[in-house]
DNA sequence: ATAAAAAGAGCTGTATAATGCACTTAAGAG
DNA sequence: CTCTTAAGTGCATTATACAGCTCTTTTTAT
């Protein structure tokens, strides 16, 4: 997955939960102004903000071999 | 997975292909001193580092549900 | 249409990821 | 064993992720 593919799956996830970004740096510990900068696109995360983002939402990043397109 | 896991399964994949660390720089762009401090477990990676690196690998990350343990 | 709440952006400081160079240590081949 | 190659470490620099504050814009509800 490429980073938009994944902050939108965050943001999508977030939101379903009935989260506000304010909610969401609470229950993470991941600053207010790094997931407004995180969401709208204008970040290279490190991977353990991606994670405690996750966390929250009960997903993590998993590493895998590509898949060919057909599946 | 965790930080651990997912660099060793880089380390791991990189030594299956015959890639020294020299040899992983130069097919990924990330700089040898990175992949070195990454590999040692000393270093909390960009996401885009990570993707470059499993890129070449032919692999990717992915951002999935959490399963249950007993799956 | 207005008020309230949420999301986004500018500015700034601090921490640290990424990098390059030189050196040391470890692993493999002869 | 020695020689060669690969991997790991210390130090210094640069770039940038993270963070807090304030202000603006957008969204939502009344």
């Amino acid at each position: 997955m490429h980073l938009r593919e994944i902050t939108e799956t965050l943001k999508k996830r977030r939101k379903l939960l009935g989260l506000t970004q304010v909610r969401f740096t609470e229950l993470s510990g991941v600053s207010l102004r790094t997931i407004k900068a995180l969401e709208s696109g204008k970040s290279n995360p490190t991977f353990e903000t991606l994670t405690r983002l996750a966390e929250v939402l009960n997903m993590e990043l998993n590493l895998e071999f590509k898949l060919p397109k057909f599946f």
